[in-house]
DNA sequence: ATTGATTCTTAGAATCATTCTAATTTAGCA
DNA sequence: TGCTAAATTAGAATGATTCTAAGAATCAAT
């Protein structure tokens, strides 16, 4: 199965990676289509693993490289679970993360912007926020209550 | 100068290990006491260091296990900034991150019951929540400033 | 106290994600 | 075409953490 980005991905990917001097390379686009495939929050590894099927000489370092340029350019969020790799979500609007414990499973939980707001203000009107993370830890319900919705 | 436990934290430590059939051991106490008394959310290695001054045969081993258990048993809080070490945090009131890029220093953040039960209330009522991490990112100001608790 | 069972601690080796290095390759431009 | 800077590559290095196997401490019952 081809990974393929859309025009306007092609367009947004360009022009968030200029804007910080940088180029829209085969490596970094293919990789930015991998992460938009997929919907499981991918780590590097799994990303390489996948971006590798077509574009075989493509290396692991590379994988890592791109990964990091494409979240400073905010063109994927990285998330880190306590201990163990980051992983990468395509994502881009507010959101918080659930991880289920037993599935390893992560959902996005969209985050209202007055929600955010709130918390923003818990801080001293001096500090300069740049990123908020939000992460559940739990045990989201088995796949039988899951279904029988 | 003297790393020791009040009467008071002796006996938290000691039930919260034993409600697990675990034991109060010399090493836990101590590291326990070395975590309270760090104002800086200190790393593993950064225990293990100053543990190390009054109980010179410590390994580091022990420092991850016994770190381990004492989070596991709620007595300290880890903390994962993105990449990087684990950071372990004395303070169990509910509270947030706030994470210095400049200065690298993590600031607690009093976060309301109130807030709390809002993004709580942001998941499905059958996803089962055991905890709940948030942490900002940014810069505080350039003077030094204190930890609010 | 001695025995045995269990839990803890220890030092060092192993692991795993990530970053670094130095050598190409590529792309854009004079 | 040739120059320069940026990007990619493979593999080595790093750093935090976990694992392993052996030795010590603890504790209950003799």
């Amino acid at each position: 199965m081809q990974t393929e980005l859309t025009a306007t991905a092609k367009q947004l990917l360009s022009t968030a990676l200029e804007r910080k001097g940088l180029k829209a390379t085969r490596q970094r686009a293919h990789i930015f289509a991998v992460v938009k495939a997929c919907r499981t929050h991918p780590t590097a590894s799994q990303v390489y693993r996948r971006a590798k099927q077509e574009m075989p000489h493509l290396s692991l370092a590379t994988v890592y490289n791109s990964l990091e340029t494409l979240a400073n350019c905010g063109l994927v969020r990285s998330v880190q679970l306590d201990r163990g790799p980051t992983h990468y979500c395509p994502n881009l609007s507010k959101h918080a993360h659930f991880h289920c414990k037993r599935t390893g499973q992560l959902y996005d939980i969209k985050l209202p912007e007055a929600l955010v707001g709130e918390l923003k203000a818990l801080l001293p009107n001096d500090f300069q926020i740049d990123s908020l993370d939000i992460a559940f830890h739990g045990n989201s319900p088995s796949e039988s209550a899951v279904n029988s919705t």
